[in-house]
DNA sequence: GTTTCGTCGCTTTTT
DNA sequence: GCGACGAAAC
């Protein structure tokens, strides 16, 4: 579980001629021209999987700052930390060989790199004055920001309404939705979520209480790193003096960003000098968050003169036949904007349907598949396993530890949510923001003695104590009585906060301390204390990468690790060890060999996401996400029974699934259909008679009668 | 007021 | 199979 553990498969990886003697002459004439594009008009370029997207956006960046654009000045948005980390590596290495040497000059590039939401927190804590925020508040995550929801929720009694009223995780979902889009919240209800349709009066009540609770607690969810900044951007001034400081804006998978997202870059660049953006409609696979593909059609038409646009189609992942397949499954999307790949790289090798009995089989399939490949050269590293739900690899994870072959999963749940480490991450952010209600209220119930009401009475007096005198949120805790059963903890917590409510508190000694205080509670409310004291110690490890508490927050609230591994422990950077991860983590990346699960009904594209044509047609395109990830090997299986846990009435049962609808048989010509385990021949073992039936039992019972 | 225990309902994808 | 919620015990 570690940060930096994923694999550099990116670079690297794409084929390109042997070496020449100008950066440029390693692209094609389309990558060339995107590059090279200059001028008032803004870019869009549309770049089909893999075909050299971040290669050549990382040569756009490394091209402007060769011919004397400030690298301060470049504002690059990217999908994910991990990508905004590799563009800049890139960048630095392209640099550096254009000019020779290692003279340090690609070092300077790119020091506004990262998602729009992390940028969106830099710009808003540096504007904090100017927006009337505190420059100190805290980021909660999307469990903090549900409970969030759901004290409101209470607060104005509409928990006592009947359980038809959503979750407080719903709830959430719709609020965020609302933001995202933009749209009136009667618009999202009857279009997303028409079975709350009724409680749209409540709702408004709900939300509107829910960003009062979240300006008092100076809080920001995730949604308002963007909303703010969106909202920044509608003063004239402060637009001017955001868009001043950036010479050019380039963005990344503009595929799958929003509504919000686009204001926010259209009222950056308004007359689209200096910007570019990169996308692929067809791997447009977040519509789920607000994204939508509108945004890169739409984009040519916003300026005058109206954007350049480019296209690459060459692709220098997959093998032919890999694109073939891949190809023809997006052919049958109902709408679609980009032309059809081609590769250069020839093969004989067919992408593989397999059907199999169960997911059991399908299990022990893949990691055979697995084995015989690494056998054959591949590492575990080139090889990976993807899926439509985190869930969906359970079995093959049981199968991997069963045979001690190291894997390192992807997407699901993440540590971060687990409760001990929710627990000190509460304690950190409380001492950090003594107004965040919801981390308080968490840390204050570890204490034995401490529940709801004394917690509530607690932050209570802390908020009138700081509304007097806001230095002073020490001394109302020092006054507060504790009930008595509570007094030996509430001291210990009180040395704590004495140690770390003083904003200079080193780091990380500070997170050490935290931990020491923890323990004992870990102990006393966990029997597996030990394991989750493993997940402690690892978060200690990421902790002392930051350089400060409020970055460690931040980021670590803005970018979790992604990635776990199973008991057995964290394999070791230099050793081998095998990818899972679901088809949404597994964007950008690519591996020799892909294996795809339960391509089936039900699965892909999943129950949950067959209500509109348009789920439909992003479930079919996580299909082509899944296969696009492959380059030379590729097999989607099909196991015919599986097991479905959403099941009313018995609980889990199987069902007999069918393949995939968007596997019809006019596609099946271009994969190597077969079963697996292979039908036993004519003449491979004599066929043996069917033994009789025999009830054992019933005999073991006649003895004693 | 707090803790514990039993029942009910739900079960994707992520910054 | 897990978390949220309500009722009863401490």
């Amino acid at each position: 579980m570690s940060i930096e553990l994923a694999p550099d498969v990116t670079s690297a990886s794409i084929a390109q001629p042997s070496a020449p003697p100008s950066y440029l002459d390693k692209l094609n004439p389309e990558q060339r021209a995107a590059v090279e594009h200059a001028g008032d008009a803004p870019l869009l370029i549309i770049a089909g999987a893999g075909s050299g997207k971040t290669n050549t956006l990382a040569h756009r960046v490394a091209h402007l700052v060769l011919a004397g654009a400030d690298p301060r000045r470049i504002l690059l948005l990217t999908f994910s930390r991990r990508a905004a980390a590799e563009m800049g590596r890139r960048v630095e290495r392209i640099v550096d060989q254009a000019l020779g040497t290692n003279t340090g000059a690609g070092r300077a590039a790119l020091q506004w790199s990262g998602t729009f939401h992390a940028i969106g927190a830099r710009l808003l804590r540096e504007y904090a004055e100017t927006l009337g925020l505190a420059q100190s508040f805290t980021i909660s995550d999307r469990g903090d920001s549900a409970d969030l929801m759901h004290v409101v929720r209470h607060d104005l009694g509409l928990s006592e309404q009947t359980s038809r009223f959503p979750r407080k995780e719903t709830c959430l979902a719709i609020y965020s939705r609302v933001v995202n889009t933009q749209l009136p919240l009667e618009v999202v209800l009857k279009t997303q979520f028409p079975r709350y349709a009724m409680w749209a009066e409540a709702l408004n009540g709900l939300f509107a209480g829910y960003v009062e609770a979240k300006q008092k607690q100076q809080v920001l969810d995730y949604d308002d790193l963007l909303l703010y900044w969106a909202q920044a951007m509608q003063e004239p001034a402060i637009a001017q003096d955001m868009g001043a400081r950036f010479d050019h804006v380039l963005v990344d998978e503009y595929q799958d960003t929003n509504a919000l997202q686009a204001s926010i870059l259209l009222a950056l660049k308004p007359d689209g000098r200096g910007l570019t953006v990169v996308g692929d409609d067809a791997q447009s696979i977040y519509a789920f968050r607000g994204a939508t593909v509108r945004n890169i059609l739409d984009f040519p038409k916003h300026f005058t003169p109206a954007a350049h646009q480019v296209t690459l189609s060459q692709n220098y992942r997959s093998t032919q036949p890999i694109l073939t397949a891949a190809n023809a499954v997006i052919g049958l999307a109902a709408e679609r904007f980009t032309k059809d790949l081609w590769s250069d790289r020839e093969s004989a090798e067919k992408p593989g349907v397999v059907v199999v009995n169960d997911e059991a089989d399908q299990a022990r399939f893949v990691v055979e598949q697995i084995l015989a490949r690494r056998e054959a050269g591949l590492t575990l590293m080139s090889q990976a396993v993807l899926f439509r739900a985190a869930d969906h690899s359970a079995q093959v994870e049981i199968e991997l530890a069963r045979r001690n072959i190291p894997f390192v999963k992807f997407g699901g749940l993440k540590f971060l949510e687990s409760t001990h480490v929710k627990d000190v991450m509460a304690v950190l952010r409380w001492f950090e923001n003594p107004r965040d209600r919801m981390a308080g209220f968490r840390t204050l119930q570890l204490l034995p003695g401490v529940g709801p009401k004394t917690a509530g009475r607690v932050l209570d007096g802390l908020e009138s104590a700081m509304s007097l005198s806001p230095a002073s949120p020490l001394d109302a805790l020092s006054a507060f009585e504790p009930p008595p059963a509570a007094a030996p903890a509430w001291a210990e917590l009180l040395t704590l906060a004495n140690a770390l409510m003083v904003p200079a508190t080193a780091w990380p000694s500070a997170f050490e301390q935290v931990i020491a205080w923890y323990e004992p509670h870990l102990e006393r409310l966990h029997d597996d204390a030990a394991a989750r004291q493993a997940d402690l110690q690892q978060l200690e490890r990421i902790a002392a990468t930051y350089a400060s508490r409020e970055r460690f927050l931040t980021e670590l609230t803005l970018d979790p690790p992604s990635a776990s591994s199973d008991e057995s422990g964290v394999p070791s950077r230099d050793e081998d060890y095998l990818i899972l991860s679901t088809i949404h983590s597994a964007k950008g990346q690519e591996w020799k060999a892909v294996y795809v699960l339960n391509a089936v009904d039900g699965c892909m594209p999943s129950d949950l996401a067959t209500g509109t044509t348009e789920e439909i047609e992003e479930e079919r395109r996580l299909l082509y996400v899944a296969m696009t990830r492959a380059k030379d090997h590729l097999d989607v299986i099909v196991p015919q029974r599986f097991y479905v846990h959403q099941q009313v009435g018995f609980g889990d049962k199987h069902v007999y699934a069918s393949r995939t609808r968007f596997l019809p048989n006019r596609v099946m010509p271009n994969f190597y259909s077969r079963s697996w385990p292979p039908p036993p021949m004519p003449g491979d073992a004599p066929a043996r008679a069917p033994l009789p039936k025999m009830d054992l039992a019933q005999r073991m019972r006649g003895m004693w009668k």
